[in-house]
RNA sequence: GGGCCUAUAGCUCAGUUGGCUAGAGCGCGCCCCUGAUAAGGGCGAGGUCAGUGGUUCAACUCCACUUAGGCCCA
């Protein structure tokens, strides 16, 4: 038999099968920096409407990992995609650079010569640790494909933002939201020095203390009173009130004549340990109803009152907690509900002062003993005993610290507005007004928002922008100075900021009070502080700093779940409180990494993966359709498997992608065919086509990634490739080259494949361009990321009508078909004849697309072989002349002439 | 301990206001093709819908509890 294949058009293909995206897509970024591709973004869409995606600032600390691959992947899907559709998207990158952890590591870094270092010297060594991270982090960033204003983002160290954190700052000073109070911290009684609670600077380790259980008797009746238990008996003499839980149950209990209230809970544990042998309950109570009882201090004039926390719990002690505001966080944040003093009569040395009422300089850690006999001599210790167990000490020092309350500047959440609404009303209000994505997110929300108190904003630390405030190092006065605000701003717009903590620079000023020397505050912002008024100083259109112009109202943030409390609450209340609105109109928030098992990614757990590990062993795309792939509204999981299943569907995309560019090689530029002069077929592939990008652009219009992934893996793999490209590959390979019936094939390939690309350049943003350009797309767009999104036509229901029950017919007779092949009977579906009772009445298109030899309308279905003889050059079954068929015969002949 | 969230095939996801035998793609198994070839096509097997109890004519779906996990807070 002849070779007919050199008379074939077979596919060329000017896309590689093997991706090898680890070397592809550096050099596609670096076309993308050549083309200067966001500008160009931007600059195409000059005009048009806004769409602004502030970007939360990651902490500019340690290598980016896989909660920030998901995250900025995410936010590039949305970018890429606004753009697509038309808007002008700016995207200005940022990162948070002062704070804590840094400072830490920086201490950390440099070991035993960080002793004697000051606080200029501290803080120049941290600007560099962050630049250092910042070049890491952003390099990681544009690998990933993120598009963005890389040469310019927004750092809140720059000095022009460090001047709007101070600008921001006394503006909420100047409209009252600013006030002095005081809040327990750790403290170190040896290093006389605050330590960060959330950190590792309070280490825990095994600390044997006084445990105690003390009566707190009754203003009422004699021989009767309420039992609490401590840890820390040094604290009593700071003692304000005392807790119940609402919801427990509280008895009285009878035991040598004398009354005690206590949890029932924990009755028979306090019995065994203060040596009860015989009691009695003669009295219950629910927490609630003891609300307000009073009771006497145990050895000082005061009167105590019962409180209601919800903290309280019954593993130990005797279900009433003893509050000190001044020496416990829980103390402090029920006292202030209660309206309780912030109580700490204990010196940074760790000494009780004057005010504690009892053994005044003693330092607490030895007081307890002393405190112990007190209460011993007064008759109200009812057990006492020595309890090892986890306590915090210094990272420095080792030795234990305490909780003390410090002076602390504040940011009011209960202060007016304008409109009469407390900030927190206002935000609660317009919690309302805000997109949630997922809805839920606003429950999160409303829930912190309703119950936080009011936000501290001093950090006693070397690394921030400093509290441009003064105090009074004599009688302690505070004061808040327009001045020396303006000062603070211009020392910091000058890059100067240093010489804010410069104690050899002077104060000119004099304390209103007692006319001493006012000396600047030490104390430096919370790092959120910073991040909080990005929305008011980064320069969120043209990149860095803001210079000039009102500050916009964000269309969407787009972080993780735990920013509810975060950064959405930090942003928001200056934004409320300076300019009375809400820095975004969407907020939409993702889960958090897992293995493949469910659990949490942890360095020690050992199940971390990088992804520079997955960019080079698969390439960002990978990671981006993964990202694509899962639902973020929960948390992801990630694994190799769950990366290799998502590499076979990036495969079987571009293998489809693949065939559509080989087939159209050719096909003039300008070519076109209206849609109702092609065959059926082809009507139908572009109807599907239409129905396929409307319900991808609703899925992005949703946020609905892993519905577009779906979609997309669908038609690739049902329309595209075990259907219409299947049935068109005889017209591809055998028509002649200037039939219409290719031709139209090709066509609608190409507008498929044109279509394809621009709908998956969010995600695949690398492929995408790479298959745009090979397949020769680019002829109008250098970039598929510099086109639009492609419009679905009116779609053709009709036609798609038609071929749905062609396609249940062709399903009944593909499955009558491979039952003869696995009986052995039949090979290929080509020379297959069948014969039923089809819903199709258009038999040929049924033949046409079961690519079968014949159908014939009966009673039943049945296949049999054929006894028509395949076309040795295109392979089907049919009548036969000259050896060939009919349509083969005269393509061979007119390429014979030629 | 509190707030919010999650649990459907080996994997990633669908499953409308409760209503036919719970679906898809991948993977897996078997087969075909060798003119998309480190491809392509067909068919098939996989599910106690985390568990228990309840509401209902009817529950993957609603309610309660339990278990496992996640984020935040304490």
């Amino acid at each position: 038999m002849k070779n007919f294949k050199d008379t074939l058009l077979l596919p060329k293909n000017p896309v590689d099968m093997k991706a090898n995206l680890p070397t592809l897509e550096p050099k596609i970024i670096e076309r993308w920096q050549k083309q200067c591709l966001y500008d160009e973004m931007r600059k195409l869409r000059k005009g048009a409407p806004i769409f602004l995606l502030h970007d939360g600032p990651p902490y500019a600390n340690g290598e980016i990992h896989m909660g920030h691959a998901l995250n900025k992947t995410l936010k590039d899907i949305v970018v890429r995609f606004k753009s697509l559709t038309g808007y002008d998207t700016p995207f200005v990158p940022g990162w948070d650079c002062h704070g804590l952890p840094i400072e830490h590591n920086v201490m950390k870094e440099m070991g035993a010569s960080a002793a004697g270092m000051n606080q200029i010297e501290v803080r120049k060594r941290c600007r560099e640790f962050a630049k250092r991270f910042i070049d890491i982090q952003r390099k990681g960033f544009i690998r990933l494909g993120c598009i963005g204003k890389w040469s310019d983002p927004y750092l809140t160290m720059d000095p022009l933002f460090e001047g709007r954190i101070i600008e921001a700052f006394r503006e909420l000073a100047n409209k009252g939201f600013i006030y002095r109070g005081q809040k327990p911290i750790h403290w170190c009684p040896e290093c006389r020095t605050a330590l960060a609670a959330s950190t590792a600077e309070a280490e825990y380790a095994n600390h044997v203390s006084d445990s105690v259980i003390v009566l707190f008797p009754s203003t009422e009746k004699k021989d009767s009173g309420i039992l609490i238990w401590t840890t820390t008996p040094w604290t009593l003499p700071a003692n304000l009130a005392v807790a119940v839980r609402p919801d427990l149950k509280y008895v009285e209990v009878e035991v040598g004549g004398k009354v005690f209230l206590l949890a029932e809970a924990l009755l028979e544990k306090v019995a065994s340990e203060c040596g009860w042998n015989n009691y009695k309950i003669v009295g219950e109570n629910l927490g609630q109803n003891l609300e307000g009882k009073e009771f006497r201090h145990p050895f000082l004039d005061r009167t105590i009152k019962v409180i209601l926390g919800d903290f309280i719990t019954t593993d130990q002690g005797t279900g009433v907690v003893h509050i000190a505001p001044g020496h416990g966080l829980e103390d402090y944040i029920v006292g202030l509900k209660y309206g309780l003093k912030v109580f700490a009569p204990v010196d940074e040395a760790g000494r009780f002062t004057e005010e504690a009422g009892v053994f005044p300089g003693m330092n607490v850690f030895k007081a307890n003993k002393e405190i112990i006999k007190l209460l011993e001599e007064k008759k109200v210790l009812l057990h006492s005993q020595k309890l090892e167990h986890q306590y915090p000490h210094c990272w420095r020092c080792k030795g234990p610290v305490i909780f003390r309350a410090t002076p602390q500047w504040f940011m009011k959440i209960d202060h007016a507005l304008s409109n009469k609404k407390t900030l927190r009303e206002f935000a609660l209000e317009s919690a309302e007004k805000v997109q949630w994505i997922p809805n839920w997110g606003k429950d999160r929300f409303v829930g912190s928002v309703r119950e936080r108190p009011d936000w501290c904003l001093s950090r006693q630390r070397a690394w921030g922008v400093p509290i441009p405030t003064l105090i009074c190092p004599s009688c302690g006065e505070t004061v808040i100075d327009n001045e020396t605000m303006e000062w603070a701003v211009e020392l910091a717009k000058s890059g100067r900021l240093d010489e804010w903590f410069d104690e050899t620079i002077k104060v000119s000023k004099k304390c209103p009070k007692c006319n001493e020397d006012l000396r600047r505050e030490r104390d430096i912002l919370d790092v959120w502080f910073d991040s909080g008024v990005s929305w008011y100083s980064a320069g969120v259109f043209d990149g860095g700093s803001r210079k000039e112009g009102e500050p916009p109202v964000a269309d969407l943030y787009l972080e993780g779940s735990d920013q509810h409390r975060g950064w959405f609450q930090s942003s928001l209340w200056p934004s409320l409180a300076i300019r009375e609105s809400v820095p975004y109109k969407a907020v939409l928030t993702h889960g958090f990494m897992l293995d493949g098992e469910g659990r949490a990614m942890h360095k020690s757990a050992g199940n971390v993966i990088a992804p520079d590990e997955i960019m080079s062993k698969y390439g960002a795309d990978i990671i981006r359709l993964w990202v694509a792939s899962e639902n973020y509204r929960e948390d992801l999981r990630l694994s190799l498997s769950i990366l290799d299943q998502i590499a076979d569907s990036y495969r079987k995309i571009r293998n489809t992608w693949r065939f559509l560019a080989a087939n159209i090689k050719g096909l003039p530029k300008d070519f076109d065919i209206p849609i109702e002069k092609r065959p059926l077929l082809d009507q139908w592939m572009i109807a599907k086509l239409n129905k396929f990008l409307t319900e991808v652009r609703r899925s992005y219009e949703n946020y609905a990634f892993h519905e577009v992934y779906r979609s997309v893996v669908e038609f690739s793999t049902n329309d595209l490739s075990s259907f219409y490209l299947d049935v068109i590959k005889d017209r591809l390979y055998c028509d002649s080259e200037d039939s219409l019936s290719r031709m139209s094939a090709q066509l609608t390939c190409r507008e498929v494949l044109s279509a394809f690309l621009r709908v998956m350049a969010p995600i695949l943003c690398f492929s995408t361009d790479e298959v745009w350009e090979r397949a020769e797309l680019n002829f109008k767009s250098p970039s598929v990321h510099l086109t639009d999104w492609p419009q679905a036509e009116l779609i053709d229901e009709n036609i798609l009508n038609q071929m749905e029950t062609a396609l249940e017919d062709r399903k009944l007779i593909l499955k009558a078909i491979e039952d003869e092949r696995i009986a052995g009977r039949i090979k290929s579906s080509q020379m297959a004849e069948v014969e039923g009772n089809f819903k199709t009445k258009d038999l040929e298109l049924l033949k046409l697309i079961c690519q079968v030899a014949e159908i014939r309308s009966g009673e039943k279905l049945t296949v049999s072989v054929t006894s028509k003889e395949k076309c040795p050059r295109c392979w089907r079954h049919l009548e036969l002349t000259e050896g060939l068929c009919e349509r083969c015969l005269s393509t061979v002949k007119s390429l014979e002439k030629k």
